[in-house]
DNA sequence: AGTCGATGCAACTCAACGGTTGCACACCCG
DNA sequence: CGGGTGTGCAACCGTTGAGTTGCATCGACT
């Protein structure tokens, strides 16, 4: 699938290490290895990180001659981006219309009971 | 501080339960008890989960009467979105540009210096 | 008043995750 | 050709985090 949960998603951005292999990727493409000689962990860790990213679609790695480099996708990103927005915009509708009928008791405010427990 | 890293951010919204419980906060205010009753963990799991959506703003709580009533925050997550999406941007016209600098190696590619540069 | 339900705090379990080390193998350069 | 470098796989470890149970408390509704 090109389109990973949004769980998913934001648990590969949920980790600083991850953000700072992105930003460098942003950056310039490289290599695990180069990655480990600027980052402070091991090359191994660094390696298991971008198999992370590269599962939600956040990097993408191209074998050049007997290395493997890697690249950070903005677009893949740009797309969680409107997502988030999208949903965030939903809440505030949401919560904007309850307000609106807190307000105003006149507008369909049938059925409910006045001192007794609706549900349950 | 208003505005959380962006690895806690969606580190906080990289779990499925919490997204369960967003998503339930952001159609209707409601409690922790409540919460523990739609979904499918204990009342303190829920608890633990609003206190870290509460930690990075994605949840306001609210006192009514001997309640405690939360709900989901939508206008944090369209910050999150705009930032994610202002990177991924970042991230797209940097690969532009060292495409553009590979085809065309007579396109200024001496003294580079160009001002405010600020990256993360 | 009495009870039922909601909350808060604390201790504990268990799995996942980040990170490391070690090793074997492939490839490029000198 | 040989060493050095880059990579992949696997075992291992410490910590974090999700989830549970238990207990004590406080407030609301009958």
């Amino acid at each position: 699938m090109t389109a990973p949960a949004l769980p998913v998603m934001c648990a590969a951005l949920g980790d600083a290490t991850r953000w700072e292999i992105l930003t460098r990727l942003g950056e310039e493409p490289m290599s695990a290895s180069a990655l480990a000689r600027v980052l402070p962990v091991s090359r191994q860790a660094i390696g298991k990180h971008l198999e992370v990213l590269r599962a939600v679609g956040l990097v993408e790695s191209e074998q050049r001659g007997r290395e493997v480099v890697h690249l950070a996708v903005g677009a893949r990103l740009g797309v969680l981006a409107r997502e988030l927005d999208r949903i965030g915009r939903s809440w505030e509708t949401r919560l904007l219309r309850i307000k609106e009928l807190a307000e105003r008791p006149d507008s369909g405010a049938a059925g409910e009971g006045t001192g007794g427990r609706s549900h349950d």
